[in-house]
DNA sequence: TGTCCGATTGGT
DNA sequence: CCAATCGGACAG
């Protein structure tokens, strides 16, 4: 069952820990492509300044993360690689999380003709790839999340044991904020991107 | 319009 | 360690 809106009108760091177990599915050419979250970071609205939002910059890009929890934010960096959000909490308090990494569920014959002959446990190991796989780009940025392009299914229920928590990847502009333990994985998954 | 740089990845 | 590669953000 899809995780309904009062799921994700919640602050970042709640959900992105609430989210590892569930389950990302992209509908492609009517078939269903998804992978079990094994990792997320939590991009906490204006005062982050790790977060596109800091201080509170709201642009044509940022401007979906003011949305409505429960929709897509997905952008491209690198001039190569997208990267699949989901937005949280209320309208006009931006907040995203970053999904990182999937373990692959279904769809897996399709995931690696797209991952074209790229190994099995590099198919879905980092937020660039997972898009790749998926087929996830820049016209799924605002998807709302109860509709049928991309959503977010219950899936086990994960042990507050499995969950670890460390610094997020990627973002040594962030000064202060570097070092807040808002990246949360699954304890010895090995689809997360980086070992710690 | 010009410049700088990135919430990454894959190869050296 | 480093290049790829191009859109976003911002200065002027």
């Amino acid at each position: 069952m899809k995780l309904l809106h009062s799921f994700y009108e919640r602050p970042a760091l709640n959900v992105a820990s609430d989210l590892l177990g569930k389950v990302l599915v992209r509908k492609w050419r009517g078939h269903n492509l998804s992978g079990i979250i094994v990792e997320t970071e939590a991009y906490c609205g204006p005062k982050d300044r790790a977060s596109h939002a800091f201080d509170g910059r709201r642009t044509r890009r940022t401007e979906t993360m003011y949305g409505m929890g429960g929709t897509a934010y997905v952008y491209f960096v690198y001039g190569m690689y997208n990267q699949f959000n989901v937005v949280t909490n209320v309208p006009d308090i931006p907040h995203a999380i970053l999904i990182r990494a999937l373990a692959p569920f279904e769809g897996l014959e399709w995931m690696r003709r797209r991952r074209q002959g790229q190994p099995d446990p590099n198919l879905t190991n980092g937020p660039g790839k997972l898009c790749i796989a998926l087929g996830i780009d820049r016209q799924l940025d605002r998807a709302d999340l109860l509709a049928d392009r991309v959503w977010i299914e219950d899936g086990e229920r994960i042990p507050a044991r499995q969950v670890v928590s460390g610094p997020r990847i990627g973002i040594d502009y962030a000064e202060e904020w570097i070092d807040k333990p808002w990246r949360f994985w699954l304890k010895r998954n090995s689809f997360v991107s980086r070992k710690r």
